[in-house]
DNA sequence: TTTGGTTTGTGACTAGGTCACAGACCGCAG
DNA sequence: CTGCGGTCTGTGACCTAGTCACAAACCAAA
């Protein structure tokens, strides 16, 4: 990956104006961060606008009491949406940005942003889609924190999570934390999801034997 | 108020370029909704960018088995940020906003808004700003949904809604609805604290007889 | 093989959401 | 004024989920 080809990796960016697109790859750098890096945090403003090329960033938001809850992951070819209006907003963050796995991304400081928003009506789209759809993921977590049953609940995070591989690498706690829920009660749904067959469960991992069963679960009303 | 008055209205915009500031009065329009009109919602998107003179907006989610909550309130001098991206991006909106009291607004077509985020960036600030602000609101509610207890979650409620005049008009299933619970639950917290004296309650109605302790609960850990 | 940290299991208890229904209250038509 | 229908509130029984305390299992490094 040069700096002058990771545009290709944007595929909203691909139709940018070239002197929009040279102003971009001039001004931003490639910034690399190891897995576990805390990216910004509550006293901790991010200062560019980043766009993932590798990797995935959680974002997730902890309680005064401790427990935590994950509100949405970034993943390549997707940007900081809305890290960025706190950005242009100034506000302080309340949630916390972690690099889950070895992240690398483009990092696009706050003067080109600006330039970007008010120079190019396709980087405005570009942002205002990604703002978009985190908006919407938002409500729906909203909704599901509020009104979803727990077991429905899991069955739809062990069904993201094991995509394709039909394995997960977490442990209870990591599960609870996803769901905003505590850890007995992740253990003992999966007591039960596994008494009745639908998955096998070893030390920090989970093996989806009958997802079509989890997905008729998660597919509840 | 007259058209050429109103961006006194807004603290934000006041800096406008003169310019700017002509544009946006020519090609917006004084709109005014009753009551309990339901400005946008599912299947339903808004087309032009509200910025509110007079009244208060609820934005609000209803799920699936008819369970409601509030997700914020947009009042006078504010602007329905979230709405927007969802303009800009053409994200099917999950939220109905409605019209609480009779609302007086400003209502700028797609084509100005987009043009006034090119051109101004005081105007991006204030959008900008907006969205922050908004964000972080929506992040305490999740916090507050998954972590906080109901009887603190009423009390702070109740605070808000009584503010000053330490009387309120609501239902109990109309609180139930604002918390995303049950009208049973929010029965039972108000009879408990009515017990302790701390409430008075009648149809329809609720007066804060002693907010201190309210005060005091809200704050809870 | 011991040791210490991490992960998981479990029982008892509390908080809160669900269901079913009864009664209270209110405005209004007769 | 008196019924009448609709809305609002109260309540008990029950279920689900979160909390607390503690034990057991597992793993890795000393």
């Amino acid at each position: 990956m040069t700096a002058t080809d990771w545009i290709a990796a944007f595929p909203g960016l691909k139709q940018l104006e070239p002197a929009i697109t040279r102003r971009l790859v001039e001004t931003s750098t490639v910034v690399r961060l190891a897995a576990g890096t805390r990216i910004f945090g509550p006293g901790q403003a991010p200062e560019a606008y980043l766009l993932l090329l590798e990797g995935v960033v959680r974002v997730q938001q902890v309680s005064d009491t401790g427990r935590e809850i994950v509100l949405y992951r970034v993943s390549a070819g997707e940007s900081c949406a809305l890290t960025t209006a706190c950005l242009m907003g100034y506000e302080e963050y309340q949630a916390e940005g972690i690099a889950e796995t070895d992240v690398e991304a483009v990092a696009v400081p706050r003067g080109t942003f600006d330039d970007l928003i008010a120079s190019s009506a396709t980087f405005r789209k570009f942002v205002f889609t990604a703002f978009s759809v985190r908006i919407t993921n938002l409500f729906r977590v909203i909704d599901e924190v509020a009104f979803s049953r727990i077991d429905v609940r899991l069955a739809q995070k062990l069904l993201e999570l094991g995509s394709g591989k039909g394995h997960i690498d977490s442990t209870h706690q990591q599960l609870a934390a996803e769901l905003g829920t505590a850890r007995e009660v992740v253990s003992r749904q999966l007591n039960e999801f596994q008494r009745r067959g639908w998955i096998t469960t070893s030390r920090g991992a989970i093996d989806l034997a009958r997802p079509e069963a989890l997905r008729q679960l998660a597919a509840a009303p």
